[in-house]
DNA sequence: AGTATAAGTTAGTATAGACTAACTCGTTCT
DNA sequence: AGAACGAGTTAGTCTATACTAACTTATACT
């Protein structure tokens, strides 16, 4: 249940931002997000099923679990975190959230921590 | 010649580190040092060979070439710039190294670059 | 000389994660 | 009814990277 690759995350994460841009979620919307094809996203969507992160209902409607939510807003506060903390040190915005979805796979928690005291210092 | 990958990136950046500490460096230093087997190094230098990054000697003496140590010193002056702007923020050095290691390779310029100016700031 | 050891190589395997092509359904439109 | 389209699935392929096992070679030691 608590198995997540770096791909995993990033399709979780996505998942919960496209929840709050639309009304349902289906493979197709992740797809056209992500730019991957419908294969792709269905063969990961079948992983995510499998260990228990998301669940799909009969009109191919998705929805996260408890312990897929939870995966999904850690990684998406630290996408926010870092790439605020980017956006801080100057960085154009857009070259900050790419950034940051790259880096909020691999950061250790203490780094995370450590950024996020930071900025609310400042 | 500029084909570099983050693992490529990785060994380069380990041939670099290494010859600051041996006298010469070999595939096995390598293993060794990444914890891989010398199947792995082996195939990873002859990729870098074929690539011109680096030129093995006869007795299996690896050196950089221009582009590699191009690359090389690049990816270590990221390392430098990431672990100590992490160990500034109260990272222990350790994880903040391998935070580093693996941030290094997929930080854009932008980024890096805004890092580096901030740190010198303070 | 003959064996042991260290280093390097090769062949074949595994995993992750994407892709294309081709198929199935179900809804919609004429 | 029948064609067309949209969404999802499956099978098979590709690349990157690591692995094990087995081989070669050269040095080194008794």
């Amino acid at each position: 249940m608590t198995k997540t690759n770096e791909s995993a995350e990033n399709y979780l994460e996505t998942i919960l931002t496209l929840s709050h841009k639309l009304p349902v979620v289906r493979s197709i919307d992740i797809a056209h997000e992500l730019n991957f094809t419908k294969a792709s996203v269905s063969i990961a969507m079948k992983s995510l099923r499998e260990n228990g992160h998301i669940i799909v209902s009969d009109s191919g409607y998705i929805t996260l679990t408890e312990s897929g939510r939870h995966i999904a807003e850690m990684i998406y506060e630290r996408h926010t975190i870092l790439t605020n903390w980017l956006v801080g040190l100057g960085v154009p915005h857009e070259i900050a959230s790419a950034d940051a979805c790259r880096m909020e796979h691999i950061i250790s928690k203490e780094s995370i921590d450590a950024i996020k005291k930071s900025i609310s210092v400042n």
